[in-house]
RNA sequence: GCUCGAAUGGUGGAAUUGGUAGACACGAGGGACUUAAAAUCCCUUGGCCAGUGAUGGCUGUACGGGUUCGAUUCCCGUUUCGAGCACCA
């Protein structure tokens, strides 16, 4: 009997839709596991093979669980909202509903093809009202809420006016975005629009005038890991700094929590090390200077941040990052025009101008600090190497110990004071925290209540400064992070729009049983000419508060009607819960039951790609945080064990044409004549050997190429490259399923390496994997009758598939299931079956399925030379391949006789015993070099062993006439027997 | 510059707590079957050397050292590649 994929496969869809196969409902009795790929982005490419990769992965990591027992959650749905679509509408006109729609028709039509396991009565969609509901719940929630620095969680607003009306700002420790201080007779005292104001200042999600990543280009503004090298992720389009006021979500509130819950989780450590570069934490202290200026001391004082407070002693200039208030108020007359004319030069430059080149740039004040621990005065600079978002935007420079600081001061001429004994700093400066500390102070100089490092190691004099700094009020001990609130709102149309409205010029959320607010109709989805975002197209975009609904913009009056909020939420927002909400996708009461949430959790495995590690895995981490300060998830940590699947690269081919002319030459060839390479379809190359009719077919203009070729074949180059439309090495895996069917396609992802490990897709090493299902298939289907036919009639058989030495048959038309023959199976199938079993069981636990598919084709071809037909060997080889490969898993299932789905088997259970050998093999060395193996009783003890060595007994031969220093036995392993 | 990870045949990649390096697959070469092709099956395949041959010897996991009876594996140093962060004070 044939293996025919292409039947099975397609029998087997169409009844796991029929028979509901992966259905999942909540089930006390069994425990839950929730599996989890990152939903895709449906763009209008379709998939490549590229893509399925981890969703295989999952799917087997998925299946094996079940069929140990596991309720296994393992959803699919989409990332709907988004640029590219929305991009494709501007440019079309075309609804990006619309397109957004057929491309999901497209994703879902060819992963059906792959054979999931996902449950697809769960699938949900961000563009769906149904869903972005909660999205908008969420950031309501977000709304009234500030962050509780005491108790480290979101608590509602509610209670931050309780305090502001019982005692003001005093004894406020929560998150903010500038320091306030009022007393609570201030407070009541203030308007309601300016209590509103204040409120902002606190908010989890608020309205936030701050530094923007602006993009001309795409006409919005982007988070900060949108934004890579200066440009835009998306397009590579140039960003500017611009003040805007937007929606930002006070992430930085979190940041502390995201790196301690980094420790709890599954993730791979690089994962985990760039998001702790991300959130770049450090301990340092801020310390507060006074100001002279024009000769004069003043009242004025201003803030810096270092993390070397040791180094204070050393301290010879100030720098102010040129965006800083500070700038205005410390510049003297005298320098205005220096500063002025400077400051026009860093607004010129913009951040790519700053990355590329790293000039040493800068102007003097004109005024002067005082060192709080000497009095000394120093001079206050402005540089653009220092940055206005970071810290407070203010340093001290200590040039001999900051090679930043070095440069500068070398350019500028300003002193340089060595603070570490033995640091040489004529040349660079001396950065790396090691040491011993001098010069603290300079010799001939006093400190404050002579405070001195002198002697003690850097770490010694940070922790010392660093008291004094706290003790003397000198500032505070403080630790800074890199992390930044993240920015909120896009000036896009095709995203969630803020369920806001503004009444005063300060935005009110609107009523929660009123949600969802959905996206309005457009003409255009261009923003406006007035720089407003597409949703002031909008005809119908007003708040009637009165009815509690969406009414035409004609009708704002300010007393009950009242304009919308025109921005959009950006990209993570609808991707930050939408596992939580696969957990109960059709509550319209809430994100999801309080049930369903303590029965699934979080999720205990998530595949995706590592492109995501700063944007989306932070976003949602901080996402969960929020809803678990809520109480709506249990869990703090979304995601337990994150694995990361590598990218599967094109491998591109190359034709070679002959400079000015239309005739092609063979790779092997190409070096005798002037070529250009040209990109060409991979499609029409197998084994990287050129179909010429397919390629005059491709293009016109190749109708009449002419072609030099070596052995008679045209020979491509290849190379390793993204794979993309424009270097025609994409590969549909709807092409491979045809050829090869889903099974094979399964298979040989998996084989081809490493899930983490990036690596170029090759089609040509898919046959292997295709021939091992065949073999596979063998097993079962075969030839008990062909030992009772006589060699005429064997040759007589129209197949005439003889394999001559064995006298069996294979592939033969007329054979049925192999008649399953009822004996005891022997040791040796035994051991080839619980050797796979061990294997792969192992295998998928670690996640490493490329030694599982070797372990497989051995264990077959053990099982096929040993002619095995035995019911108890077979079936637990169905199962344990069910996962890889279940379309035929599923056939053999049902051809053993089994009426239920092979997804409801039973992991078969590993038996140590059979692997267990009567004799051990141990090899037999001399001064370490390998000599041959001996067997020995598996019982023998080692003191029988070394007897044997010692006794000359083993190895006489090589061991004439020399003295036996040492035997080491490894046990069951290995005799080394040292000699002179 | 800092942090993390990696380096094994022509290729993708195996190798348990340190114990016969190169599983398995691709590619390549040879053979069987076939009018032919496809399909299928069998053999060889890290390098060098010796032998008619079975086989044997040397060498070999980026490079240089070290620990060990024994190192792809552990330690120190170097090089190269990949990833992340980057005027972050």
């Amino acid at each position: 009997m044939e293996y025919n994929f292409r039947e099975i496969e397609k029998k087997w869809r169409q009844r796991w839709v029929a028979q509901q196969t992966y259905k999942v409902t909540e089930d006390a009795q069994r425990p839950k596991f929730y599996v989890l790929n990152m939903f895709p982005y449906p763009s209008g490419a379709g998939l490549h093979v590229g893509h399925p990769l981890g969703y295989i992965a999952s799917d087997i990591y998925a299946r094996y669980k079940r069929l140990r027992g596991y309720n296994v959650l393992n959803p699919m749905g989409y990332d709907a909202y988004g640029l590219p679509a929305e991009q494709y509408a501007i440019q079309t006109g075309q609804h990006p509903a619309i397109t957004t729609e057929e491309n999901i028709n497209r994703y879902r039509e060819q992963l059906d093809k792959i054979g999931f396991s996902f449950d697809w009565s769960r699938e949900v969609r961000t563009c769906e009202p149904g869903y972005y509901h909660w999205t908008q719940w969420a950031f309501q929630k977000m709304f009234g809420s500030f962050y509780c620095n005491k108790c480290q969680s979101a608590q509602p607003i509610e209670k931050l006016v309780e305090h502001f009306e019982k005692e003001g700002t005093a004894n406020l420790d929560v998150a903010q975005s500038e320091e306030l201080s009022f007393t609570a007779d201030e407070w009541r005292a203030k308007s309601d629009v300016e209590q509103q104001q204040v409120l902002m200042n606190y908010r989890i999600a608020y309205l936030g005038e701050t530094m923007v990543n602006w993009c001309p280009e795409l006409g919005t503004v982007l988070a900060n890991d949108e934004v890579i090298d200066g440009v835009s992720a998306r397009g590579g389009f140039p960003v500017v700094q611009k003040r805007m006021k937007q929606w930002c979500l006070r992430v930085s509130a979190y940041a502390q929590r995201l790196l301690d819950g980094l420790e709890t989780i599954d993730w791979t450590e690089s994962l985990k090390e760039t998001q702790r570069n991300w959130i770049g934490r450090s301990e340092g202290a801020e310390m507060v200077f006074q100001v002279k200026s024009e000769g004069v001391e003043s009242d004025k004082s201003f803030t810096i941040f270092t993390t070397r407070a040791d180094t204070i002693f050393g301290v010879t200039f100030m720098v102010l990052a040129p965006e800083s208030e500070l700038v205005q108020q410390l510049t003297t007359a005298e320098q205005q025009t220096a500063v002025s004319e400077y400051l026009a030069y860093v607004k010129k430059r913009t951040e790519r101008d700053r990355i590329s080149d790293r000039k040493v740039t800068g102007v003097f004040s004109g005024s002067y600090a005082i060192n709080p621990f000497t009095g000394e005065e120093i001079p206050i600079w402005i540089s653009e190497y220092v940055l206005a978002g970071y810290g407070t935007g203010a340093i001290m420079a200590v040039p001999a110990h900051d090679s930043r600081d070095y440069a500068f001061a070398k350019h500028f001429n300003l002193p340089i004071v060595p603070l570490i004994e033995g640091a040489d700093v004529s040349e660079e400066s001396f950065d790396a925290k090691e040491g011993i500390v001098m010069n603290s102070p300079a010799a001939g100089k006093s400190a404050l209540d002579g405070f001195s490092l002198n002697g003690k190691t850097v770490k010694e004099a940070i922790a010392a400064t660093k008291a004094f700094v706290a003790s003397h009020h000198l500032g505070r001990v403080k630790v800074n992070y890199r992390l930044r609130d993240a920015i909120f709102s896009r000036q896009r149309y095709w995203g969630e729009p803020f369920p806001v409205y503004y009444k005063d010029g300060m935005p009110q959320m609107i009523p929660e049983e009123c949600l969802p607010l959905q996206l309005p109709e457009v003409d255009k989805f261009l923003p406006t000419e007035t720089g407003e975002p597409p949703l002031g197209n909008a005809r119908k975009w007003a708040w009637d508060t009165s009815k509690c609904q969406v009414v035409d913009c004609s009708a704002i009056d300010n007393e009950t009607v009242f304009p919308l909020e025109l921005n959009t939420m950006p990209g993570f927002a609808g991707s930050s819960a939408y596992y939580l909400r696969y957990m109960d996708p059709n509550n319209d009461q809430a994100l999801l039951s309080t049930e369903a949430d303590q029965y699934w959790q979080n999720v205990d495995l998530y595949v995706g790609g590592s492109e995501h590690a700063t944007g989306h895995l932070i976003y949602s981490r901080f996402w969960n945080k929020f809803l678990f300060d809520l109480g709506v998830s249990c869990k703090e940590e979304p995601f337990q064990k994150l694995v990361n699947q590598g990218m599967i690269q094109g491998r591109s081919n190359f034709v070679y044409r002959i400079k000015d002319t239309n005739t092609f030459v063979s790779y092997g060839l190409k070096d005798q004549y002037d070529v250009t390479p040209l990109h060409v379809d991979v499609n029409i190359v197998s084994a990287d050997v050129l179909d010429i009719e397919a390629f005059k077919a491709w293009r016109p203009e190749y109708a009449t190429a002419e072609f030099i070729l070596e052995d008679g074949k045209y020979v491509c180059g290849w190379a390793v490259e993204k794979m993309s439309k424009s270097m025609f090495n994409v590969v549909n895996p709807d092409m491979i399923v045809e050829k090869f069917g889903a099974d094979t396609l399964r298979l040989y992802e998996m084989f081809l390496g490493p899930i983490e490990q990036a690596k170029p897709w090759d089609t040509n090493g898919i046959d292997g994997s295709h021939r091992f299902l065949k073999k596979f298939w063998n097993l079962y289907w075969d030839s008990q009758q062909v030992d009772k036919l006589t060699s005429q009639q064997v040759d007589e058989l129209t197949s005439k598939q003889v394999d001559t030495q064995n006298k069996q048959l294979v592939n033969l038309s007329t054979c049925q299931l192999v008649n399953l023959n009822v004996d005891e199976p022997t040791k040796d199938e035994l051991k080839s079956l619980h050797k796979l079993i061990k294997k792969v069981t192992e295998d998928i636990e670690n996640f490493s399925y490329n030694t599982s598919i070797p372990a497989f084709m051995i264990a077959t071809n053990e099982l096929t030379a040993l002619k095995c037909h035995k019911r108890a060997i077979l079936e637990p080889m169905v199962v344990l391949i069910a996962p890889f490969a279940p379309h035929i898993a599923e056939e053999l299932w049902e051809a053993l006789g089994h009426t239920t789905s092979v997804c409801d088997a039973q992991w078969p259970v590993f038996e140590e015993k059979y692997l267990v050998e009567d004799t051990v093999k141990m090899m037999v060395a001399f001064n370490g070099k390998t000599r041959f193996g001996i067997d020995f009783p598996a019982d023998a003890d080692n003191a029988t062993i070394e007897a044997a060595a010692r006794g000359h007994e083993l190895t006489p031969k090589y061991l004439e006439g020399k003295q036996i220093m040492k035997v080491i036995i490894v046990p069951k392993r290995m005799i080394n027997i040292v000699c002179k």
